[in-house]
RNA sequence: GCUGAUGUAGCUCAGUCGGUAGAGCGUAUCCUUGGUAAGGAUAAGGUCACCAGUUCAAUCCUGGUCAUCAGCUCCA
């Protein structure tokens, strides 16, 4: 099933639409001045979780100012103001917005058709340009609240003058406004830049902004989540590559990088001649290829390459794991004959599917179609986007199309992630491209014995490693399943006399491959308990005389009040089976 | 990069209306040998992000730089 992306729509739309308008008036009130024209209105619109309105006035607001806004806003819900929609011809409402000085309505209008119909809201004394639609009056806003207060440039430009928005939330009863606060407070509990700290995953430094250092827990996390993208690889048919980090200047005039990607690349300099730290896999992808000739019986062919780019990024949009200048993509390129790329999207989206699962991450797919100024002939774009948009149909997924949002060379599928929060999170891509094999001038001999273009794709599962594993660290809260998480047992001996067993067994379980640490500090049995608790640990192994006499484990597991005691060969085939199949149960 | 805010011990934070700082956790040592979320004592730890300026004196005031945070823009 398709939809398009401006077809979905959100059953709260009215009330926070209106929401939108009420703070405008509070605004308007408290710091418009006698007749309202200190305070400027840009756009106000619904958003997926609240609304915003964009402002544009000489006070800076501060939380405290926020608060007082709020305040006024319930008022205006008391006063259950009647929303009254209402029309003028454009060139009355052009007049009626510049004599109340408000530029940026004015600006709106005039970008509307000659013969247009403008629609206006009047709620109380305040009127407001608006399309609607609105609840029918101010007193159906029952929960409402002021959540932030951040800079946004007019019209989304940054070359233009930058506005306050302040951000809200409005439900219709207080309880949907507690349940959203309350996801709110979860989600800023398993953020993982703080859990990243907590848990000893990765550190960030003054020293290199954007360039993430992994330390030994978060290094068993990727060389876990590594050797299972290694294992359904070979099992996929793919070939494993390594490009190098460094490549001389011409690579990037080939790829066009050199004239389309400067500003997000570094340079160095070797020998007096210019090198670029590669922000992408792909053209030392295509040199790969390029190193001998290729029947089309080799067909498709599978390049992978966990390759780390590099990229310089708006220090701005730096973000612990999730916006780094220093990632790795779990890359592949596969190069084809056109009638293989069906099939072939299709494999691909069932690899995809089964990485997902793995981590019980649902997903949406969405189709990007081809953009205005795209390179390509209508055959080929048509033949490509259908292959794409059948591919997902086999498969029987619902995805959403994107109209004109694929890249210049190619349409795309992304694949957006769920997690346990209801959140989603673009990670896996599958693009087409038309343009490097083009611009490498790849080829492939066919059965006629001529040479002929292949069809290339690029695609990561995870994306970026390090994002991954930041929507991991937080999908999970922290809580990983045995097969990742980087410690998975820890032996509690009540006192030293059962220091000697609990080091047999950390022994025995070393020998597995089992990740196993002995808390042998001299600390009481609950403190042991709660240190292992707070660090998320799978199972806490508390081992006393009892345990010693019968060659026994007492099993805690992470979150769990309740303990088991069970022989020892017992928990280590329990262990086996959940590494195994990659349970995520504990 | 832009707008706004923030930067004090390893972590989480308090504090000084200008006279070089404190708590809890963590760490070390000692006592305690304790059965499922914090046993006790003592100690070590800080150029108060960095660089200038004002001042007899700056962690505190001013300016700049860097980093982080909330957004915008951009994106894996």
């Amino acid at each position: 099933m398709a939809l398009k992306k401006s077809e979905i729509k959100d059953a709260q739309l009215p009330l926070r639409h209106t929401a939108s308008h009420i703070m405008a008036q509070a605004i308007k009130r408290l710091y418009g001045g006698d007749d309202g024209s200190q305070v400027k209105l840009a756009i106000g619109p619904a958003i997926e979780n609240g609304f915003y309105y964009d402002i544009d006035m000489e006070r800076k607001l501060t939380d405290e100012d926020l608060t007082a806004i709020e305040e006024e806003m319930k008022k205006i819900v008391k006063e259950n103001l009647p929303l009254v929609r209402s029309t003028l011809p454009r060139d009355r409402a052009l007049e009626f917005f510049k004599d109340r000085g408000e530029n940026y309505k004015v600006e709106l209008v005039e970008n509307l058709p000659e013969d247009a119909e403008i629609s206006l809201y009047t709620q109380g004394e305040f009127v407001d340009l608006c399309a609607g639609p609105h609840v029918e009056s101010t007193g159906k806003v029952k929960a409402l609240k002021l959540l932030s207060i951040a800079g946004a440039y007019w019209r989304g430009d940054e070359h233009n003058k930058m506005l306050q928005r302040i951000y809200g939330t409005a439900f219709e009863s207080k309880d949907q406004l507690k349940d959203y606060l309350h996801m709110l407070e979860e989600a800023a509990k398993r953020d993982h830049r703080k859990l990243g700290k907590e848990l000893d995953i990765f550190s960030l430094h003054e020293e290199g902004p954007g360039f993430p250092f992994f330390h030994p827990n978060g290094m068993t996390i990727r060389n876990e989540l590594l050797n299972y993208w290694r294992e359904v690889h070979r099992r996929y048919g793919y070939q494993e590559i390594m490009t190098p980090m460094i490549l001389n200047r011409k690579l990037w005039e080939t790829s066009g990088h050199w004239f389309h990607y400067k500003e997000n690349m570094y340079f160095t300099k070797i020998d007096e001649q210019d090198y670029a730290i590669k922000p992408m896999n792909c053209p030392g992808g295509m040199l790969v290829y390029k190193s001998h000739p290729h029947s089309y019986r080799e067909l498709p062919l599978r390049l992978a390459e966990i390759g780390s780019v590099h990229r310089h990024e708006l220090s701005g949009a730096l973000h612990g794991l999730f916006r780094v200048r220093n990632f790795t993509q779990d890359d592949a390129h596969i190069f084809m004959t056109p009638d293989q790329v069906e099939g072939e999207i299709q494999k691909t989206i069932d690899l995809f599917d089964e990485v997902y699962q793995t981590f019980g991450l649902t997903y949406t797919a969405e189709l990007s179609t081809r953009p205005e100024n795209s390179m390509g002939s209508d055959e080929m774009w048509e033949m490509t986007t259908n292959a794409l948009q059948k591919a997902l149909e086999n498969r029987g997924l619902d995805y959403v199309i994107n109209e004109g949002d694929g890249a210049f060379y190619g349409p795309k599928i992304d694949f957006h992630l769920h997690d346990s929060i209801g959140r989603t999170w673009q990670c896996g891509t599958i693009q087409l491209d038309m343009s490097l094999p083009e611009k490498f001038d790849l080829t492939y001999v066919g059965e006629d014995g001529e040479k002929h273009r292949p069809i290339m794709i690029h695609r990561v599962v995870y994306g970026s490693i390090e994002r991954f594993i930041g929507i991991l660290i937080e999908h999970f809260a922290g809580a990983f399943p045995i097969w990742f998480a980087p410690i998975q047992i820890k032996i509690l001996p009540i006192t030293d006399a059962h220091l000697e067993y609990a080091r047999a067994l950390e022994k025995r379980f070393f020998v597995l491959g089992f990740r196993v640490e002995v808390d042998d500090r001299n600390e009481k049995t609950g403190k042991k308990i709660r240190d292992a608790q707070v660090m998320k640990i799978p199972y806490s192994l508390v081992v006393g005389d009892k345990e010693v006499e019968d060659q026994t484990v007492n099993v805690r597991r992470f979150g769990k009040k309740e303990t088991e005691t069970i022989g020892v060969d017992e928990f280590i085939e329990m262990m086996k089976e959940k590494i195994a199949t990659k349970d995520r149960e504990y």
